[in-house]
DNA sequence: CCCAATTGCTTGAGACTTCAACATCCTGAG
DNA sequence: CTCAGGATGTTGAAGTCTCAAGCAATTGGG
């Protein structure tokens, strides 16, 4: 509870910070429309595929890397389905679990598309900024990840049912 | 285009921002919702509204402020005058022009809501940093802002229409 | 004065997200 | 072995956002 208002410094900040958090999102989206008709959320999706061994993962591990909800990205997943970029197998071990496998054509689009949205990425993000500011800024995001997720699960639902 | 990826710092402070603009949002709208049932983006045009002279303002100039497209921000006033929070006046100078304007109960749920919302920014984002590290954010965000949006007019549609 | 271009805003359709309910499979206590 | 409870995913409906199209008012060049 503390002390009521956010001091002058914070309101800047904080201000800055929605507007940055308004428009990156546009211009990535913006940018991977153009070049591949898909959106930032389905990108990184395919981009976290692409890094996996055997390009595939569970849903609840792509879930938490990609930081969607389970059922986000179970939508998610289903529409790349049906444009032919991942392709869904029911896990061996674990009869519960779905695998997201990337298809060749999901792999041709993410090698395609990669280039230019790391272009988007340094030219939005990182290209005004000095490597000090580059490096505090990673230093503060990083920390307040920390406390939004402490034990790195960024378990989204079912989330600590504590008051219910 | 310059160098193909990022580097090693770069990825880590991109990860962590795709994190922290996961999350942060997904916390206020949470609490928001909770206490007033209302998004984080009709709570930016309510505050906005509030802070205004008449407590009210043209559609656009509310749409710039809120970070939101005029479509968008039409939308969302739509669904704020539905609930009688907002309403709308065609603008005396200009008959293309259109008024939000902050009923009673809108203002009442503002003043309800605000300190809440406060404490939660505060929770989610400063509490974490120390001093320096929170006026290092707000340094680095401003100078992205800077950059994304030079002329401060954040004009989300019609823009830039150059290349076609 | 006149009308073509521009500005301000709204609308509807489609895409995406959230939320709650559900189905399925696994695990472990008895 | 059995079944209750937990874990993993999916689904449909409702809410929200984007995009393109459209309407109405204003402006400016002729």
């Amino acid at each position: 509870m503390a002390q009521q208002w956010l001091d002058e410094q914070q309101q800047r900040t904080w201000r800055a910070w929605l507007t940055v958090a308004e428009l990156v999102p546009r211009v990535l989206d913006a940018q991977l429309q153009r070049d591949a008709g898909i959106s930032h959320a389905a990108y990184v999706v395919l981009a976290m595929l692409s890094e996996a061994p055997g390009r595939s993962r569970r849903m609840s591990d792509l879930a938490r890397r990609a930081n969607q909800s389970q059922s986000r990205l179970s939508h998610t997943v289903a529409r790349l389905e049906d444009r032919g970029l991942v392709r869904r197998e029911r896990s061996a071990e674990d009869g519960r679990g779905n695998l997201a496998v990337l298809t060749d054509d999901g792999w041709d689009v993410v090698r395609a598309v990669a280039p230019g949205h790391v272009d988007a990425v340094r030219a939005a993000l990182f290209d005004p900024l000095t490597e000090e500011q580059s490096r505090a800024l990673g230093e503060a995001l990083e920390v307040v990840v920390e406390r939004l997720d402490p034990d790195h699960s960024l378990r989204v639902e079912h989330g600590a049912d504590a008051a219910r």
